[in-house]
DNA sequence: AATTGGCACTCGGAAGTACGGAGTGCCAGT
DNA sequence: ACTGGCACTCCGTACTTCCGAGTGCCAATT
């Protein structure tokens, strides 16, 4: 149904349109790509792509442009990922290496994502319920405020005000703390609520209020970190392309967490590449907008996924080489930390 | 020199100026202002306000606009901060209170600043240099690695792992943990590193090493966190106004720590508001906006500062209550957390 | 059957023109 | 000191014209 050469014509439109944000015609395409055909052929083509729905025209008689299916079978069976120059591998390199913290790893990658995509980049931070616990510290740090301090396997540390109304002895907090330690070491986050179920048998029967209520505390951390974190950078580099839908639209779009997160695709498939595109995306403000995300983690365990955010006139290779680069990247320096 | 006809007029040409987004002609004015006179003699006094630099017209023949010189006279001396609805204030109230911990605190705040205003709000961390220890916590997480976590009186925690190239035995981190917090419960930051010269002196000297890379990290951390942390929200609102200077411009500014730094004004005398208008401003991107910030704290202590990013054309006596009032919430959070 | 050159047609965008209206400055009169 | 009147300026809008890139179709060619 589609030779191969029409394939090559839509390769070459999504390529032109990309580069030069102008509908492309057909005399332009025989011009700038050597395809040993004349302009009328490759109408015929056109009219046959259009009709299949894979390109449009914004108004009779002006040239074509992909539509978001368009741009779909370029991505799917047209092209490959693009891989990044030895000078951006050393960048992302140089710019990771110098991070001290897990705000700092996120930080430092959001920033860095923008800036090699010229696009939006959007990073989750690692997922608590995939990891598992490290440490457990409780401090004291007034009479009658604990301080619950969790760290995880991927540098994550969460911590938590606990009050007790009512003094509680050093001891007691030593001895709660080395139980909750011996329970909990390099236990998955997901089983410890099964985990510490039977703590409180363990206490002594005066410290059981305690007990309590460091573990109600400990348990809502859990669930409540399980809204997850998530930040942009690069809102600036949207201000360069125009969208159909208002800026607005997208930037509204981009500062609710809701929408961020099902932007980059709820689980997905570990490490593979996501690309939405266009009208696939689920939020109704970034129908104009396309989404390449991948995961990310240590091993073969995904803990979370970044991505980019662009028109969906982007350029999709480049792209997708960008992300995938960094993920991997960012995936080594987790389990390095 | 400017009789008080003549400031009514300043300050007509500013409130209708801001309320319509057009230059403003005397005929307009003496309609929906009823001063007392008639247009001609409003076109004297505009002239006389021309001449002094208060106002500009586009081009001959248009209406007046307010220049920054005749902005900053309206806020200086023909406005009074307008005081929230009883509505809004209920608003902060219920959506501060829900805040868990100081991210969350400074998460809402500018959520809130940003929805309030329909403009950029910007909110700094409270600093640490200003404020005291509460409690440091040494905690061992793998056999040569051990945790640092400091936390201080404003709620804020910050961890940091140290490597000790040995062995450590609990003992030592006991006795080491005890004298910190000897040393330094309730001492200012600032003076962390006096309060801690001498304690290599006073431990046992197989721990000399240990406790000079736990000191290290610790001096460190506070050297480093001084390169304060600071959020914004509400730029999907910039895309409603439109800006001389490129709306780009102002997003890149925006995504810039250290602008952002510059923006709030460095210390600014303790609580009272600071408005920054147009070409007052630092940054060369942000010439065409206002910045009206506050500092917030606990008690007389201002910690950090928080404000407002807007177009020079923005509703000064509504920002300026909206953003005394949330910087003065926030400091009770903060006293009561 | 696929490809090609030729041709009439379409339509958006740029450039030019005209015009109304809001606004100004100035001046003479109260 | 204020006001009414008047001539003038110029922006923004609307209307027109015109050019060119691009199309679809068809008959001719291989």
């Amino acid at each position: 149904m589609l030779d191969d050469r029409k394939l090559d014509v839509l390769r070459a439109i999504v390529e032109d349109y990309v580069s030069t944000n102008e509908p492309v015609g057909s005399k332009a395409l025989v011009d700038r790509h050597n395809l040993g055909v004349s302009s009328a052929t490759i109408r015929n083509d056109m009219a046959v792509l259009e009709e299949q729905g894979y390109i449009a025209q914004p108004h009779t008689s002006a040239g074509r442009i992909p539509t978001d299916k368009g741009y779909r079978l370029f991505v799917d069976r047209l092209s490959t990922v693009k891989p990044l120059s030895s000078a951006e591998r050393r960048a992302i390199e140089t710019f990771l290496n110098g991070a001290y913290d897990l705000d700092d790893v996120v930080g430092r990658t959001v920033r860095l994502l923008a800036q090699l995509t010229r696009q939006v980049a959007v990073v989750q931070y690692p997922s608590l319920t995939r990891s598992s616990v490290r440490h457990v510290e409780l401090v004291p740090v007034a009479s009658r405020r604990l301080l619950l301090v969790l760290i995880t396997n991927t540098g994550r540390v969460e911590q938590r005000v606990i009050e007790t109304y009512g003094e509680v002895s050093e001891e007691s907090i030593g001895h709660l703390r080395a139980l909750l330690n011996t329970c909990l070491d390099g236990c998955g986050l997901g089983e410890v609520p099964g985990a510490v179920a039977d703590l409180p048998d363990k206490v002594a029967a005066d410290d059981r209020p305690i007990a309590a209520a460091v573990l109600s505390v400990l348990l809502e951390t859990l669930v409540e970190k399980h809204d997850e974190k998530i930040v942009f950078a690069g809102a600036a580099n949207l201000a360069a392309v125009d969208f159909s839908r208002s800026l607005r639209d997208v930037l509204e779009a981009l500062e609710e967490q809701v929408v961020l997160m099902r932007l980059l695709g709820e689980t997905g498939d570990s490490s593979s590449l996501t690309v939405r595109i266009g009208t696939e995306n689920p939020d109704e403000g970034l129908r104009s907008t396309s989404v390449v995300a991948a995961g990310y983690g240590v091993g073969d365990q995904t803990l979370a996924r970044l991505g980019v955010l662009g028109p969906t006139r982007m350029d999709y290779p480049s792209t997708m080489g960008a992300v995938r680069a960094v993920a991997r990247y960012v995936g080594q320096i987790l389990a390095g930390s």
